[in-house]
DNA sequence: CCAAAAGTGTTATGACTACACCCATGA
DNA sequence: TCATGGGTGTAGTCATAACACTTTTGG
């Protein structure tokens, strides 16, 4: 979302917006939150959630406000993702918006419907509806880093509740890559990397064998990746 | 460099400007491209080029023009790093920056040297001065990404000449990872890579056994990283 | 004792490291 | 023929991929 208000005038000052590429895991598939524009030309359109920043305000601080507003949570972590700022992205007038790549940890977000959206909604990543501006492009660079921090670090255990099973882990990482993984190599691979850490605790609540818990190593989302 | 006209109020309008972190190689160093200030508070720092967007112009097309004005070429290759945006970063207004991170092929490039400024000059990466704004954090961020980008792209290929031998791309690579490199294993790696093809002519200009000449395998700096 | 998911090891293959000598040329 | 840099192969180590059975629990 860039440019809420229409004075916005074309081609005098650029503003400046930042855009959320917004994901969380459901059941059995990566879900991406949009929002429903009303104006035209994309009445009926999506897009990622967004909003111009305020003149005194950071990209970051700018971020947590949107998604607070949009969605009542402040997210744990989020990472800058591309600047995207083609003179024509945008109809209102010109834009330049910041995109951030956001993993939350579950759906159950409370959600805000002000008066200048229509709806406000959990997408399945492989089935978007039409998106408004070079939304798409946001997100399939979003997913694109997703995907490629899979491999060296651990941002998925930002997608996941605090503790968690390596069966809940692999999942995770199966629904985003859309594939399936070998359980003996996964492991291997999580626990070379150190990426989480065992607890004591067991996951008692299933009518099989307990699964042991484990954590984020780290509550940062770390480089593992040695760049020798 | 951001904000160039005083006129810019803090805290009414955030301004876009591109900052570019201009990298060539000297015999034996990696040098930046740095400008002088004159103005206030940063009078005799020294900045990464850049300027404030126009209100019609793309990101790119703005890197394209600074370049052109600080030093009359035009770069074959560039790439955006990332977007700094803290609300006192510059101290003449708000102003949102897009930094690029430019390979160039070689150090003589015509500087002019305008009103604005004191001077141009390219500095070793090592030896870098007093310098303007979040402009450490700014060309540190191009390094890091530099560095990244020589495991598993030919951008090296656009920081010598066309032709080159396999020696001059090691050499590339060294001077930018500031360690020295295996023969045989860094011929093996990017042969294993495909980052470069052979050519039918050799280098006679040196009274020695002449060396192979090879090109980039392709014009694009491209990613060879397979995220399997 | 059955169903269900947890947990675990080995082998083959490909990548990376370390390392030393002969080759082709011009002077 | 000498000085200079060009060019090449092998052995050891480590990461990755493929693959199946035993364990623990609740019902």
């Amino acid at each position: 979302m860039k440019s809420t208000n229409s004075k916005t005038n074309k081609y005098k000052h650029a503003v400046i917006a930042v855009d959320t590429v917004v994901f969380a895991l459901d059941k059995n598939s990566l879900q991406v939150l949009l929002i429903q524009m009303k104006k035209k030309p994309y009445t009926k359109f999506w897009a990622a959630p967004g909003g111009l920043i305020g003149g005194a305000e950071s990209l970051e601080k700018a971020v947590v406000r949107v998604l607070k507003n949009k969605t009542g949570m402040a997210p744990e972590y989020f990472e800058q993702l591309y600047t995207f700022g083609d003179v024509n992205r945008d109809p209102f007038g010109r834009v330049v918006s910041v995109a951030y790549l956001v993993p939350l940890q579950n759906l159950t977000i409370k959600i805000k419907t002000s008066g200048q959206y229509q709806d406000i909604k959990w997408f399945p990543i492989k089935k978007l509806p039409a998106l408004a501006y070079d939304h798409r492009a946001i997100i399939s660079k979003g997913l694109e880093r997703l995907r490629a921090k899979l491999e060296y670090s651990n941002i998925a255990c930002k997608m996941i509740p605090k503790d968690f099973t390596l069966t809940d882990l692999q999942k995770a990482y199966e629904i985003i890559l859309d594939k399936k993984l070998d359980k003996r190599n996964f492991r291997k691979k999580i626990m070379a990397l150190k990426l989480v850490k065992a607890t004591k605790n067991f996951d008692t609540s299933k009518p099989n064998r307990p699964a042991q818990l484990f954590v984020a190593a780290s509550s940062q989302v770390n480089m593992t990746r040695v760049l020798s």
